[in-house]
DNA sequence: GTAAGTTACGAGCGACGTAAAAATG
DNA sequence: CATTTTTACGTCGCTCGTAACTTAC
């Protein structure tokens, strides 16, 4: 049987030239390498190289066998680095979500649960989520709808949208609650990354005017040195708790019922383990 | 680095379903294939089986590793064959003609020249011996006419075709020579095997009649029991005489300029030494 | 108890490296 | 004389097979 070894020494040689060469560059011996060759040779039947006495070069036939060899290694590289890959992916457990604020206490939450696991977290506002459980891209994904067939979803969390303003702002008169209508003309802060956030209540606010910053410290220091308004959730509070009060800004709720997402935790069957976490 | 003798051990497992059976298919003993196998599940960095006390069977990851080695396995077969059948290739030599005339004396000329080789021929009066030239599908072609680009051309043999009929027939009257329109409404026996033949003569006769034999011997035995008209040639003459002698038959040459072919013998360039024995 | 898989151990084959030889430019 | 390949030889390591052990049906 040939050996994978003897075909990648015979690439080498191939690349390099000479056996002397490809012998430093392979670490082994030359004389290694010529028995070597010469046993392949045997296996398949076949001189690859015309010799005189002080050199060696590929014929006809090495070259055609060359390029079977490399398709051969390729293949064999390919095998290895798919089992890799294979290997890894049992170890990671991707999550995706439509919106950033689930993330925030269940990525923590499962690496708690599962501390062998590589945690790996998206947010993906498309519609995609469900067909990337299915085909094992993502393992676990938070929606704003739970799905059947062959897939177990749990409600997670609800999300309510809050303006904040700094104390004596014109729209502190509406401490109580606010209606986005309202908010036309203002100009907000607004912090980019917010997912299916974008979608639900952003487009709509077609006569309000956004700043926005996609750097989240950036962000947080624009809130805190400009006195605009900007947008918190229940779920981002804890973050941004700090900033309020050092700041003195007031929470005002959104009373629309776009303002407000309920969440929802969805797997695979197989993969049900990573929901009972959620139980 | 993988060894192939590992994956092919591998699939023999994933075929046979035990260890045991597999070893008695390989020819190896059982705690050998055990080995083999916990080696490579270390090469490949991932466990390829399930493993109870007593039964082992492949799990997701062997599945997958399966069809990888599988892939590879073919790859090195196909490699093997392919260096083989170059090997081959090496000491063949495919002679094909448009006509068996040539081959008559062509073929045993090349294997005392070229003992070593085996000789292949074959009767093609296609339009495609010199591109199968080209592509080294032959090495040898005898056409009607000669080539040029890269391809050598020798005039070969001329062949000239004759009628030959018993004693007393009545186109004995013809004997210094007849030609082909004269053949209308009689009665001829063809071998059938006859090539470009068949093209350039039998099908402008369409006043004659053939009784038509694939056989050459039982064509022979036809010629000399029916006292009908047949073919032959200058080449084929030799092959003939005997039976020409015992029924005592005359042959006419067909006069007619389409009734003789100068033949060409070409090849590659790097094949010229084929031509050597010719010139 | 039989059949399957793993572990332990000893033997043999094979691959490697060093050293030396042969040949070319 | 330097470079390259081949041959010869001794050593080391790897794989194999036998034998013994463990476990399940």
């Amino acid at each position: 049987m040939i050996e994978l070894q003897q075909l990648v020494y015979f690439i080498a040689i191939a690349k390099c030239g000479t056996l002397s060469a490809a012998a430093e560059e392979l670490n082994i011996s030359q004389p290694s390498l010529s028995r070597s060759m010469k046993i392949l040779e045997n296996e398949l039947g076949i001189l690859l190289f015309d010799r005189t006495k002080n050199k060696i070069i590929l014929n006809d036939a090495g070259k055609l066998a060359l390029s079977y060899a490399k398709h051969v290694i390729d293949d064999v590289n390919t095998m290895e680095h798919a089992m890799q890959d294979y290997e890894r992916s049992l170890h990671t457990l991707t999550i995706a979500s439509v919106a950033p604020g689930p993330l925030w206490s269940l990525t923590p939450n499962m690496m708690k649960r599962f501390p062998k696991m590589n945690i790996s977290t998206e947010i993906n506002p498309k519609e995609d989520l469900k067909e990337k459980l299915t085909d094992n891209t993502y393992q676990l994904i938070v929606t704003i709808h739970p799905f059947d067939n062959d897939i177990v979803s749990v409600p997670y969390l609800e999300e309510q949208l809050f303006l904040t303003v700094p104390q004596g702002h014109p729209l502190c008169k509406y401490k109580d609650g606010i209606y986005m209508s309202e908010l036309a003309g203002e100009t907000i802060l607004l912090y980019t990354e917010i997912g299916y956030w974008e979608e639900r209540v952003i487009r709509k606010l077609t006569l309000t005017n956004f700043i926005r910053q996609t750097e989240r410290s950036a962000f947080q220091e624009l809130v805190r040195m400009s006195g605009l308004p900007s947008f918190v959730t229940n779920l981002s509070i804890k973050d941004e708790i700090m900033h309020t009060d050092s700041t003195n800004r007031i929470c005002i709720p959104l009373l629309d019922d776009d303002a407000k997402i309920q969440f929802y935790c969805s797997t695979t069957m197989q993969n049900r383990e990573y929901l009972n976490a959620l139980l």
